[in-house]
DNA sequence: GAACGATTGTTTGGATGCTAACGAATCTGC
DNA sequence: GCAGATTCGTTAGCATCCAAACAATCGTTC
């Protein structure tokens, strides 16, 4: 997460400290940019997008999952979201109390909880995605249409690499 | 972060959604997948590396930081790692508490803290940053070295255009 | 059809990180 | 010189998120 120093001063103080030990520094430059351009690109849709509403960053990301599959199991929307059933469950909580949500007991299988939008929550989403994906094109401005193509597949090649 | 359904299966729900609204779908898939990739890293860092330690995420980061700088100012800490002022000073205090990290108030400015390393703190690093290096590989081991300096090159982009 | 294991959502307790307010030290303009 | 503004690290209060334990429900096996 280097930020105040050049890349290359980074690299020769790490090359120091190790005292000739072989690092790769691509590898190096590409998971800390990675955690750089996710936090800064989360603190801009927080402050842009979210901060004139009442949703939390992750209270978004439910509502969004939600507004594209309803109605859905909680389960599903944890995985998908990528967040812990504990959370979930707190933010469903909140959002159920906003009125942009419902629970309901499923009828075949008394353990899940289906989750639906309400006309409310339907109506949020409709103005605020069109917002964030304008955001979304902001923070990608600098590339071209092949070039986010290129970008979006060797995250998604990462993941795949990273997660159990 | 759509994660159990394809990117054409996410894009058509969206579109139904939406009503024939434009979307950029490939800044859409880029932001996705950054978050999800960040995530999933930075779970991996802390089951492979960090889960034998005694550290956070967080703490690693300072730690490293430090390894790198020092002797360095907290506020140049905070600013490297991306994080504020006063989670800094609670990991401080528990680096500290653990022998890595010593602090002291500067000469020349008494407002000033300066972070200084141990010989304990300077031990764990040279044996830890090794492993961690071999797992950055690991992450992005889909990727020739070309395709990682694009990688870097295109998230440092994203950061610029998102950062205040 | 009864008992056992597996799965799901919730609760609980703890860790983490941030904003705002604060006290101490330094800098600036006069 | 010195009063006011600024900068620094710390503290206090608050929100968020997670793992582990728990109760309810379902599926399976005998």
């Amino acid at each position: 997460m280097p930020s105040a120093h050049t890349l290359a001063e980074t690299e020769q103080q790490v090359a120091e400290r190790l005292g000739g030990l072989p690092i790769d520094f691509e590898a190096m430059a590409v998971i800390s940019n990675l955690f750089r351009a996710a936090n800064a690109t989360r603190n801009y849709f927080e402050r842009t997008v979210l901060a004139p509403t009442d949703l939390s960053w992750t209270a978004f990301v439910v509502l969004w999952v939600t507004w594209i599959w309803e109605p859905i199991e909680t389960r599903q929307i944890a995985e998908e979201g990528g967040f812990s059933k504990a959370t979930l469950t707190g933010v469903l909580g909140t959002l159920e109390a906003k009125g942009y949500v419902t629970r309901a007991r499923s009828a075949s299988d008394g353990r899940l909880v289906i989750v639906s939008m309400t006309d409310a929550g339907r109506e949020l989403m409709l103005t605020l995605f069109p917002t964030f994906n304008a955001h979304e094109q902001q923070a990608t401005s600098t590339l071209d249409p092949e070039r986010r193509r290129e970008l979006a597949e060797m995250l998604r090649q990462i993941t795949r690499l990273t997660e159990r």
